[in-house]
DNA sequence: ATTTTTGCAAAATGTTTGCAGATAC
DNA sequence: GTATCTGCAAACATTTTGCAAAAAT
């Protein structure tokens, strides 16, 4: 079970990108330049609303059904992926670049790890094929209490740790 | 890998939904009862526009928020589940009579299956445990192509058998 | 009698869409 | 030049909430 974090290339994700839209006969505009960018630059999970105030930094005028849009477009090629954690909004992640991986949530702190397993993988696809399916694909969330919420001493939030890095 | 399907004590889950409104102080109304029992009745996922339907059939002057309360209720004292498979609305489906169970969907006739597989779930365990965490609980959906979908011949697509059933 | 609940309609979310003007090809 | 895209606002879908009348304790 490693931990699933690495350096992104985010030109490389870029061209994926255009490449995409030219094969659609989409067009490439600074608005899908700049929201894919900050999306590919941004690691973890990224709402609707955050791609767009990350996005306006650069360009104010942009609106929030451009970025819906973008998103939906980058869903499509597989640059992107959506997620559905508990209520609320979606939330968005970066793929295409990076392995399958499952999520491992603190239900007090909210932070949000990720892992794979190939343990797992394999007796799931066990589990669909004893039921005469082929796998596609698959989605594992893990909901929990990190360390510090548990109040073990000398734990660790793991969301208090990344605040601390800003 | 056990498929998880039995009978249902409507009338038992009847008795903790009320005992769990008498220990919060709350009413037992006629709204409610035909709302739970219609759902407790039920055998896999509802979504409220389903249940308000159920429901109405009893009484047609239940309203779309009494279920959405209702639901709720029950959903605290943990007799319901929500789920959210892909968009849209959420689906409800029993709990605590049952045993906790995934699902696997297939992404072609939509039909859901529920199983249980103690071997992936100890391996949650572990993965949790490894990061320091506490589980308390997960999620875990699979996504493929069932028998018929794949265009097996003699294979079966589980929506084709369940709508034959009725 | 008091407190909670209901049903309705209005508000609050989160997301999509229609359209006139702007932009990319 | 033509087709697509943008930003806005309006539409939509789902869920929540405020409130006066109704029902439960």
């Amino acid at each position: 079970m490693e931990s699933a974090e690495q350096e992104r290339d985010v030109d490389g994700l870029m061209g994926q990108f255009h490449d995409y839209l030219g094969k659609k006969q989409l067009k490439s505009t600074k608005q899908r330049d700049v929201i894919a960018r900050k999306f590919f630059a941004t690691d973890g999970h990224l709402s609707i609303e955050e791609l767009l105030a990350l996005a306006r930094a650069e360009n104010p005028r942009i609106g929030y059904a451009t970025v819906y849009r973008t998103l939906k477009l980058l869903t499509e090629c597989g640059l992107a992926a959506q997620r559905r954690f508990g209520e609320g909004q979606a939330m968005y992640e970066t793929a295409g670049d990076t392995e399958h991986h499952d999520h491992l949530i603190c239900i007090e702190c909210d932070h949000v790890l990720e892992f794979t397993n190939d343990e797992i993988e394999r007796l799931q696809e066990q589990v669909a094929r004893s039921f005469g399916f082929d796998l596609v694909r698959h989605k594992l969330e893990l909901y929990g209490m990190c360390p510090k919420a548990r109040g073990i001493k000398g734990g660790s939030c793991p969301r208090e740790e990344a605040e601390a890095r800003d």
